[in-house]
DNA sequence: GACTTTTTTGACTTTGTTTGACTTTTTGAA
DNA sequence: TTCAAAAAGTCAAACAAAGTCAAAAAAGTC
């Protein structure tokens, strides 16, 4: 399909470019051998700000479409998300933060659902409440070590 | 009966192509000689996830279905593991067990990284040991549970 | 044979893609 | 300063799939 392979070259540019492109919406199109506007539906449906791209464009003479790849200061992010969770997390706050780090890419779908597998009450079904709340917050300063790596 | 025509033409290039097929519903439709919603019905009906199947699909053009057979080996393997775990385990032995899930493929490098993490006696210094022991079997229970999903 | 469940079919809906005509913004030359 | 050319933006129509649903038909069950 068109648009998947424009899309493809599009990540591919970005790849080798350290995530920042610049293109020229005619010519890219040109070269592709598609209509201009093609371009565009590819940038507005695939590289969104939900999936973490930013857009900027100018038009007129020398104008440009720029593609950005946000790319989150992982770490900074990571020290931030450590020093925020205290020594004490209940189940659903829990799994809110895990979201979080799902959300910003830091995890896969599947490492979320293992990590509040073993963060679930079910898991942790032999410690009482507190005790609980208190292992969850040790667990995930763990969780964060490792992932800061 | 057509469906099951169309249920054992699946299943059988399921076979030929390692457990993952992607079809044209009209093509696919047009080929057997019935009408596409039938695809859909048999699909409905017989590749459900209950059955070990997993469906994904895309509208428009370009559009496809696809059908993933889970390898019931791994489930097996899985249950095996799950009764493996008794009641308590040492870090030392959570560790070998991890390695095991990873030895065979079934998580990831940094899965086991995460995981070796919550389980550590570090992320469960706040309690005895006995209680540690018994926990991590919890949680490797909980473990797979998630990865058989 | 009456009743229930499963299958078959086709009409209609929703989602996603492609194209082209038209609009807006920007630049540069007369 | 004005205007033409060069971009990019917008929008809607046409097309290409897959999804849904309900009525009719066939197959089972007792």
């Amino acid at each position: 399909m068109l648009a998947d392979t424009i899309a493809r070259m599009i990540e591919k540019m970005l790849d080798e470019r350290g995530g920042v492109i610049e293109l020229q919406r005619n010519d890219f199109a040109n070269q592709i051998g598609c209509v201009p506007s093609q371009v565009s539906y590819v940038i507005t449906s695939r590289f969104t700000p939900q999936n973490g791209y930013i857009i900027e464009s100018r038009r007129g003479g020398g104008g440009y479409i720029r593609i950005i790849k946000k790319e989150i200061h992982r770490d900074e992010y990571l020290m931030h998300f450590y020093c925020a969770i205290g020594d004490s997390i209940e189940e659903k706050d829990a799994y809110t933060f895990i979201q979080n780090l799902f959300g910003t890419g830091l995890i896969t779908d599947r490492e979320a659902r293992l990590l509040m597998g073993v963060m679930s009450n079910t898991a942790l079904q032999k410690l009482d409440n507190a005790t609980r709340a208190s292992l969850r917050a040790t667990m995930f300063k763990q969780i964060v070590l490792t992932l800061i790596h």
